[in-house]
DNA sequence: ATATATTTTAACCAAATAGTTAACAAAGTA
DNA sequence: TACTTTGTTAACTATTTGGTTAAAATATAT
């Protein structure tokens, strides 16, 4: 019998715990303590490991941000047909946040308290969403007139919106509507089928 | 020829200062030093006017949410027809929020960070969205047979989602599309008609 | 076993930051 | 004018917080 190692590491342990308390608290309202607290060690140790807060921070910003984004990208630069794209992109994306439902309230918290920062230095630009071909996509489609005459731009901006503005407003949505966590879950999971469903009734002729 | 007072008192120069200032940091990363500065007074005057700077915080969020909530609330539970509520409803939220842009963001984020606090102590909840009359109405009509059979709650979240998305991922939509301010503008004001065509031409019959 | 390198801790330090105080200035009032 | 209230400031204090240090504990190599 082999002896299987499960406990963390203690860098693991950091990283678990900083993500826990960045992704609730956000950079500047996490403390050192509170993430060495949650990780069960003592607050020098943070630094041994990472130098910083921000060294720390940027290691889990840019693994969040990964998370986001290139997914994103693989199923718009794919090369299926556009309903097939839209159906797939809201069942991988939803299946990925369900899992990480701070996540992109996070991430785009973050960004806006400094563009510059986040969107150049810290970001190779081949993380973030390009978009291009499924707009040319779209426009193609439109112009053979297997769909109605609409905005890509908008058309893409209306997927997004579906997908991604539920986990963002998940606070508000479960505390206006009573949700617990499951009837919150069940209902994200009824959108993987009713987006697409809402989007292709609107688009197709 | 009277005179008419156009300067700012000081409390207002406060006010309009910690605005910015909260909304683009938020509460845990603004700075009582910035606020000052913004309002070009002593950091010891921000104390005599607001407490402390929670004080000051709970001014400016009230003042946020009540921008947010209110005017949602009477157009939802207004006794216009569907269609006519939806078309307001965009036109009215896009209008109100591109004067204030990074308002939801701001307030979502808050809310997120503590919703024990902001749900329940700092608002009655006479502010949060009361979306029961918006549901029942398209209950009736589903009924009726004058929509598709569509689940109220999906519909809701949509248009919802629609109109506020933009604004919560607004320096990521400028920075990838590589959008100026007017630009961004321009897209938000054609979002006021290309909502609600879009969702009246997925639910109609 | 002994020595060396790595990991972890308690105690400390320095900078940042919310909040206070006491004195001064301006405006209102008798 | 004298006096009181209100508004404003510079300097200061207390606390929080990111970061350091030096020593102890643990693991690793010889």
């Amino acid at each position: 019998m082999v002896k299987i190692k499960t406990e963390k590491t203690t860098e693991e342990k950091i990283l678990a715990a900083a993500k826990k308390v960045f992704i609730s608290k956000g950079m500047s309202g996490a403390r050192m303590q509170d993430i060495a607290d949650e990780a069960g060690i003592n607050k020098a140790l943070l630094h041994y490991y990472f130098r910083s807060k921000e060294k720390l921070f940027e290691v889990i910003f840019l693994e969040a941000a990964q998370k986001l984004f290139p997914k994103i990208n693989s199923i718009f630069e794919s090369d299926m047909p556009l309903f097939q794209k839209i159906e797939h992109f809201s069942e991988e994306y939803i299946t990925v946040m369900a899992e990480n439902p701070y996540l992109p309230l996070f991430v785009l918290n973050e960004i806006n308290q400094d563009p510059e920062t986040f969107l150049n230095k810290i970001w190779g630009k081949q993380n973030l969403p390009r978009p291009q071909k499924f707009l040319e996509q779209i426009e193609k489609e439109v112009r053979k007139g297997t769909i109605k005459k609409v905005s890509p731009l908008h058309l893409l901006m209306n997927l997004i919106s579906l997908s991604v503005f539920p986990f963002v407003a998940k606070s508000m949505i479960q505390f206006t509507l009573g949700l617990d966590e499951l009837q919150y879950r069940a209902i994200m999971e009824q959108r993987k089928k009713e987006i697409p469903k809402f989007i292709i009734d609107s688009i197709k002729k």
